[in-house]
DNA sequence: CTAGCTCGGTTCGGAATTCGAACCAAGCAT
DNA sequence: ATGCTTGGTTCGAATTCCGAACCGAGCTAG
């Protein structure tokens, strides 16, 4: 997106979605980074202060998220030039991802119940996310899942070994 | 290490599940190494060859994902015990997030494809996951969410402050 | 019986990251 | 002119990560 220079693990970085993703978003600031700017924090010092994280990081950070093309920087006033942060369409598309680990985090780590509940705006009650087949139209539980390889796999295996 | 003495950040560790939930798998070891686990792997070394990953990190990772109660340590052999890593029903409801995380680099990040294609086994259809309204019955963007506090938000605010 | 192999680690020293604190710069307010 | 705010950068110290070596228990081949 940005300029990623052609980096050294060349074409497909790994044969694995998950890890693809962790290259962006697999740090406990990242994470945290997002869900601020889902929550609307848009400026550097406003998630500073909220995350209390080391300056150095979380400018870090940011330019690596823009460079991902996760945020975009808008310069929001021109004369001590200022820029915010805030989600791209491609950004935005990782709310799957918070919301399960919030989902995961209420269920098994509080005590008292969910700490915030994300509400579906249009009907206002409350969003859950489920495992969800287009087919059945229903929701399944993680011990009905199978994979198999798809589109992308090919070209991946060298065709010589086939453990 | 052993028995945690009960950290510094006391009590609630944070007024976020999203913040506690990474506590725990906020880091990509951590969740390569549940990945696997899901795939079937459950031995020390079966994992170390797959990630190529640091005996001394994996270890440590192990040590910390069983101790936080995702993954169990079970004896497989006795004469010289060994044992093997299996997820428990915390550690499969964590298949959310990794579903999450694998659609989204499969939509965002990989150019021929999802390399794995996840299936609802029963019916053999793709699985896809949404954020989903259980009063409407359907699913909708991430732009339709707000929150609002829930139960575990009590005794976190102190009662002056509220912006 | 002893050499080598496997599995599941631990230990060690060096390299890379992270941290906190200090500093910088541009502009505004007093 | 002094200080405050925003958005950083720089620096040395602390932490974490890495790779390679080693360990120990048991098995196997010769």
């Amino acid at each position: 997106m940005g300029a990623r220079p052609l980096q050294d693990d060349d074409a497909p970085a790994a044969a694995c979605s998950i890890a693809r993703s962790l290259d962006i978003v697999g740090d406990r600031w990242s994470i945290l980074i997002l869900r601020d700017a889902f929550r609307g924090l848009r400026r550097f010092d406003q998630i500073r202060r909220d995350l209390d994280i080391p300056k150095a990081v979380l400018a870090d950070r940011l330019r690596k998220l823009v460079e991902a093309g996760v945020l975009a920087r808008h310069r929001y006033q021109d004369h001590p030039p200022r820029h915010e942060y805030r989600l791209t369409a491609m950004g935005r598309e990782l709310s799957p991802i918070l919301v399960a680990l919030m989902q995961w985090g209420d269920r098994w780590l509080s005590e008292n119940g969910p700490p915030t509940v994300l509400v579906h705006e249009p009907c206002g009650t409350e969003v859950r996310m489920a495992l969800h087949c287009t087919t059945c139209g229903e929701d399944f539980p993680p011990t009905a899942i199978t994979s198999r390889p798809g589109p992308g796999a090919a070209a991946l295996r060298p065709p010589t070994e086939s453990t």
